[in-house]
DNA sequence: CTTGACCTTAGATTTAACTCTAAGGTTTAT
DNA sequence: ATAAACCTTAGAGTTAAATCTAAGGTCAAG
C-alpha cells in the first residue's frame, strides 16, 4: 500500500505524472483515505511498472491503453494483436528514424563543407547551400577570398 | 510580386503558414497594397525558399530565425557560427536518432519474440515481457500451453 | 450588380505528456 | 499545538508548428 508521494518516489515519476495517468484513465488508486488521500496497492504498482516499460520502448499514452486493455482481458485477445500494436509501432519508429537520417545526413553535408573558421560568413558554403539548393553541397572545403589560408 | 495566394502556391505552403511565419518575425511582405494585402517581392521568396530548405535539414523555426539573422549580415559572423549551428543541430538529431534505435531494437525483440497467430494472448511473450522486465525477452518463440502447434 | 475567389484580423484549437499554480485540507513529529 | 511535509482540486501553462474559425473587406468577370 502506497500514497501518493511513496509509488512516486519507488518508480520514480511525479506524483502529477500519476494524477495525469488517472485523470486519463491508465492507473488509478485501488482506493482512497477517509480524508481522500490516494492509495495503491501492489497491483497498482506493478500496473504502473508496466506503463513505464511501455513507455520505455517507445509507445504513447494511447497506445499503451491499448496495451492495457488487452493485459487486463487476455483471454479475448489473439497473440495477433499483441504483435499488431508492436508491429505498428515498430514501423512508425522506423519512418521517424529514416526522417532523422536524412536529416543527419544533410546536416552532416553542410558541417564538412563549411571551414569553420573565424572568418566572415560571407562565403560560408553552409549560406550559400541554403540560399541555392541543399541537395548540391560542394563537400570540398570552400574558399575565402582572401589568399592567406584559413587559420588552422 | 507575388499575393500570399500566390506565393503560397509556387512554394507549395498554405497562406496561413505564411501569416504564421509573418507573426513569428521569419517573413514579412516588403509591402502591402492600399487595400492591406500583402505583396511579396522575389526577394521574399528567396528568403522563404531559404527558410523552407533549412526546415528540409531538420531546423526548428527558431534555429531558422538565427541563421536568417547570420543570413543577413554575414560581414559580422563567422563560419565558426554558421557550422557551430549546424553541428549543435548533427549532434541533436543523432541524439534523437540513438533513442529511436533503442526503441526499435527493443520493438524488435518484442516483435519476433511473439509468434503473432490467434490463439490467446494469454501467454504472448510480449505482455510478459511488458509485466516483468522488457531486457529479459526471450526470442525464441513462446509455447502455446495446448499441445497442438501454432498454426501457420 | 452580384457571385465567387481571394484577402484581412484576432484568437481558438490541435497534439503529447506533462508541469505548474493557487488555495486549501491532513498527518506526523516534536 | 504548531510546523513541516504531504495531500486535495480545478484549471492554466508549456512546446512546436501550424491549422482552423468567425466575421468581414476587396476585386475581377459576366
Ligand atoms: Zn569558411
Ligand atoms: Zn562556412
Ligand atoms: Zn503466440
Ligand atoms: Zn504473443
Amino acid at each position: 500500500m502506497y500514497r501518493i508521494g511513496e509509488l512516486a518516489k519507488v518508480c520514480e515519476v511525479k506524483t502529477d505524472t500519476l494524477r495525469f495517468y488517472e485523470k486519463h484513465g491508465l492507473l488509478a488508486p485501488s482506493s482512497r483515505t477517509e480524508s481522500g488521500y490516494r492509495i495503491y496497492t501492489q497491483t497498482d504498482a506493478d500496473r504502473l511498472r508496466f506503463i513505464l516499460r511501455a513507455k520505455a520502448v517507445g509507445f504513447t499514452l494511447a497506445e499503451i491503453s491499448e496495451l492495457l486493455s488487452i493485459e487486463l482481458d487476455k483471454a479475448n485477445w489473439a497473440c495477433a494483436d499483441v504483435k499488431g500494436l508492436v508491429d505498428d509501432k515498430l514501423s512508425h519508429v522506423e519512418q521517424k528514424i529514416a526522417e532523422l537520417e536524412r536529416f543527419r545526413r544533410s546536416l552532416s553535408s553542410l558541417s564538412q563543407a563549411c571551414c569553420g573558421g573565424p572568418e566572415s560568413a560571407e562565403h560560408c558554403s553552409i549560406l550559400e547551400a541554403l540560399e541555392t539548393n541543399c541537395d548540391q553541397i560542394r563537400c570540398e572545403n570552400h574558399r575565402h577570398d582572401a589568399k592567406q589560408t584559413h587559420k588552422q
